[in-house]
DNA sequence: CTGAAAGCGCTTACAG
DNA sequence: CTGAAAGCGCTTACAG
């Protein structure tokens, strides 16, 4: 297939140098030569490698997004945002994708990702939702590249993330302003990031109300899929709480999508519990779905400038990026009793 | 940062050639060297750029796939089924972003195309979703590189794909099946080839039946972000449906992404239309919405199995794997008239 | 402004 | 089984 520089050199009548200087738009080159170079170029069909390139430039100008399993449906924002901020860069994305069967976690996920920094080929990486511990952020400092991370904090590298713990109060603390008392949480795997910290957000909203925290307030799904942020997993755990023989009037629920899965249970048993999601993603306004917003575009665009910025400087400063979720109040959440609703004002 | 080969080779006392021979699991090398060398790249963290490498053997063992704004649901499980395939192979899977603001067409994504393939990073490239013309899909051949088309059709490239007339007119007989007479349908943005093809089956199974066929049974959102494919660009045409001044009993609805949004617009009339809509994305199941099924999963490792086949044998014979999608009856399109149900058994 | 030459980090016949 | 050498397709000081 493939003309090579030495083809277009030969055939424009000048050096491999100027070639390569036409096409790194040099100044360095007189308009004659130039234009000479392209027509035989265009003639050719020739585009530089960008194989070649990079390996003599001994940089790729690569991003590559690692993502556990893009049907994180919160990583279709988020890549809006990357995409946007990108524009302007002379970077490409490339988005490596992370598989995982049941959770995300342990070694498997773990060699994947190492594998991809083996290979090394690109200038940075920015590593979206997923949680190793201490041990394994560090251990991948021996590759030396910039590292972003998008959806999780740890000191050692850069950071745009949105606290969950927060996040988990103030979901929990709308409902609880709403009047409901008996409010529920829908977790998604235990001991996982997201699941730890909302979860304990959850407690503090309940314990400064004066209402007593207990274990049993946390329902699970069986589904592990993606951690347990599947429709699935919501539905099995509304299940739980409708069967377990105690009374709730609301529902703080992990995860949109689990939520998602939770209003079918709840249709299902025609019982409805106010319910309250995190994440917004794009379906949820159609829902009608009360929610804690991630600004996920605008972490996406953060999630760039920090990896270019660091590619560019190395030794500049860590920097950690932690948004406040917003409270977002749709129907879902709005309680149904006259007696209730007479003390609330719509939010959102 | 790296050591290279080099390093390697001195440390361990042998040449470049065996290092690379360890690396590259050749039989041709004594135990004993083999473990001298592994032993030493240890030490020294080393691991081969797969940029020299690629360079080297003039093969990448790259394949991208080319997707226009992975937003589109429907990627994900095609995603799975792509890793599922490939986890045998000796391949790995990137992903190259189409950026689109609004209608997924012009020059703009053609740019964005032929950008990735002027790089020449991949050995074979799967395209997503993307509905170019006749003559867009030819100029692609100049690149010389393998390509399998899913979700699309173009008789000079392998491709994976589901007959979306069939789907059409399938789905439309399901609710004629059903009693219903008045139908309408809620299209994306016209003139694209899943809206062209759909409402053709649409017509084709209403004229079967004697019903009247007009434009006017065919209603458009005005959100052209993803070709229209958003809960947006639903909601809006099944506004615009409420609100024609037209009865209506049923509709059939090119995509399930459009029906979510369709399903608030009932909700906010009060007004409740049979609908059924295209692809069986997760959520669907637990929206109860009825729906056509692409097999995406399927779709995916169909699309790895071709283009492996095609980079290992360029000169096999084309091939087309066209999917009669499957209907899924839910209750979203079961009628509640008790006349017409007593008609109708429940399918799926 | 242009060219000759070294170098990027590997692989792979070709000998031995 | 192992090594010397050429080659993959570019970029980039260094001269001029």
């Amino acid at each position: 297939m493939g003309s090579t520089i030495y083809d277009i050199a030969r055939e424009a009548g000048v050096s491999i140098a100027t070639v390569s200087r036409v096409f790194n738009d040099s100044p360095r080159v007189t308009p004659a030569t130039r234009d000479k170079v392209l027509a035989v170029a265009a003639r050719f069909g020739y585009h530089p490698r960008a194989l070649a390139q990079s390996l003599a430039r001994r940089k790729t100008r690569l991003i590559t997004a690692i993502v556990p399993i893009i049907s994180n449906y919160y990583f279709m924002e988020v890549l809006a945002g990357m995409q946007d901020q990108l524009a302007e860069s002379e970077f490409y994305l490339q988005i490596s994708n992370i598989k995982t069967t049941g959770e995300v976690r342990g070694d498997d996920v773990r060699n994947q990702v190492e594998d991809i920094f083996k290979r090394g080929m690109s200038d940075g990486y920015i590593i979206i939702s997923i949680h190793f511990d201490e041990a394994d952020w560090e251990n991948l400092k021996k590759y030396d590249r910039p590292i972003t991370l998008l959806d999780e904090y740890y000191s050692g590298y850069d950071s745009v993330s949105v606290d969950s713990i927060e996040g988990g109060y103030v979901a929990t603390k709308s409902l609880i302003d709403q009047g409901y008392k008996k409010i529920a949480m829908i977790c998604a795997v235990a001991d996982t990031k997201p699941v730890v910290e909302r979860s304990a957000g959850f407690r503090k909203a309940l314990e400064q109300a004066g209402l007593p925290y207990e274990e049993a307030l946390l329902f699970y799904g069986t589904d592990i899929k993606r951690d347990g942020h599947t429709e699935l997993n919501g539905y099995q755990a509304m299940k739980a709480i409708l069967e377990c023989g105690r009374e709730f009037e609301a529902v703080f629920c992990n995860s949109d999508i689990q939520a998602l899965g939770a209003l079918k249970a709840m249709q299902e048993y025609q019982k409805y519990l106010a319910i309250i999601g995190f994440d917004d993603l794009s379906f949820s306004e159609f829902l009608g779905l009360s929610t804690m917003r991630q600004p996920m575009y605008e972490m996406g665009k953060i999630a760039i400038d920090k990896i270019i910025n660091r590619i560019n400087h190395p030794e500049t400063d860590i920097t950690h990026t932690i948004f406040s979720p917003r409270l977002i109040i749709r129907n879902s959440s709005l309680t149904t009793d006259p007696e209730l609703a007479a003390k609330v004002e719509k939010v959102g």
